[in-house]
DNA sequence: TAGTGGTCTAGACCACGAC
DNA sequence: TCGTGGTCTAGACCACTAT
């Protein structure tokens, strides 16, 4: 059963719809509904936490809007499950200047089991002196390499990555159908760099060479930071795509 | 009246608050609504337009998502207004590396009547050999010189442009309160580039720093494109703030 | 044909802001 | 105290999908 509202108390006022949203997202926190899996219907949910269908719908138009539920009419509602086309759109900001957005291919360079930065502490959230992994690799768009990219991770959370027989190239399919995690979002900071000589031999470019930066932080539903992943990008027939409305 | 439903008609189905919404978009098109004003109560455009409530509202919350309207529970809901602290916000997303987001100040170095490049005719999809101003300015954030601007406007669309004593710092609220158009929304295209020697003399950096070029198309309530701004952004300080979610 | 999400309505009540 | 937007309910019907 629901908590009831608390109206005319005085203390903070929160709606029903946020209460059920609030449980169906810890359904999804606790694994109990799978990425991918077809949810029960509104009437039944409705029936099930003691509430109206429309409550139960507001609810659901809400994680729809966050992207943790797809809808389809006469069909059902899923949860988002991490599927190349989904992130692709969802999480690659990065197409080219010409043609179709696609997912990019990559080619791993090594995976190092370290004491985590300063830097990284921060942006994980880490203790001192906390292990992490780090993953570098180069990608390739349209057939050129274009981005050198390091992924830390919490080697904690991720316990047994090093194990694994190789990296994918979608690792957030791996942090869901390994550890459980889903991503629910990040935030980028971009800024202007300049290829170092390493950068410079994996990108066939001159050292020098202006480079797009791309700092993420990804965190999970609950909103704690996952990964950090720092871009480094060839901009000559590429773009990061930003819209704003 | 409202147009009716398409109902089993075979012919494509537009729902009613669809039909509703297009047409408060249109008074704002038309400027009956002008920016910042308060729009009738939910109930009066019910009864005006022979809809239930529910319907008016769903319109009204789907243009609220798209940044058209402000709503404020006991006051009413207002036309969004191009105010600093809202086009800071929906915007401008070049934000200091330490501190708070601020309204960047501007030095205008040249405004510039022209015929429109092969690229500005296809950005502003103006005819061949249209006549174009340009707005070259510098703006500073946090009292550094931080960014090259070069704003393409069509001058026929601006007529009078060049006549006006000076550019104001806000252009988006000149552009509604001397020509009616608002600017609903852009579409950024981003790349790394390096400092031109004009480009390090306003940014005091040395020719070649690395800089990131900012590619802008702002289009207006019915999606033509308004306005053209090409920014060159020195990151030292500050980076471009991007959240996917 | 059955079941799902999507739309639309009508009405009650609540929280918020201004008077 | 009144008017506003916000929530919640109950029920009817429509559009879409699978069977």
């Amino acid at each position: 059963m629901m908590a009831q509202t608390a109206r005319s108390a005085g203390f903070a006022y929160r709606p029903l719809y946020a209460q059920v949203r609030e449980s169906l997202v810890r359904r999804l926190i606790e694994g109990s509904w799978q990425p991918g899996q077809l949810i029960p219907s509104e009437v039944d949910l409705a029936r099930e936490l003691g509430v109206s269908q429309g409550t139960i719908r507001k609810a659901l138009d809400v994680m729809t809007a966050e992207k943790l539920l797809i809808r389809r009419q006469g069909r059902g509602t899923f949860v988002a499950a991490p599927e190349e086309s989904r992130i692709l759109f969802q999480f690659f900001r990065l197409v080219p200047d010409q043609g179709e957005p696609t997912f990019p291919e990559s080619r791993v360079l090594r995976v190092d089991r370290d004491v985590a930065t300063a830097a990284e502490r921060a942006d994980l959230e880490l203790s001192e002196a906390a292990p992490v992994i780090r993953i570098e690799r180069v990608r390739t768009l349209a057939g050129r390499p274009a981005i050198v990219e390091t992924i830390t991770l919490s080697a904690e959370r991720f316990a047994g990555f090093e194990a694994l027989p190789g990296v994918p190239n979608n690792v957030y399919r791996l942090y869901s159908e390994r550890w459980g995690i889903t991503i629910a979002g990040a935030s980028e900071k971009l800024k202007a760099g300049a290829a170092t000589p390493a950068d410079a031999g994996e990108l066939s470019c001159a050292p020098g060479t202006p480079l797009l930066e791309i700092h993420r932080v990804a965190h999970d539903l609950e909103d704690r930071p996952v990964e950090l992943r720092v871009s480094r990008c060839l901009t000559a027939t590429l773009h990061y795509s930003s819209d704003l409305r």
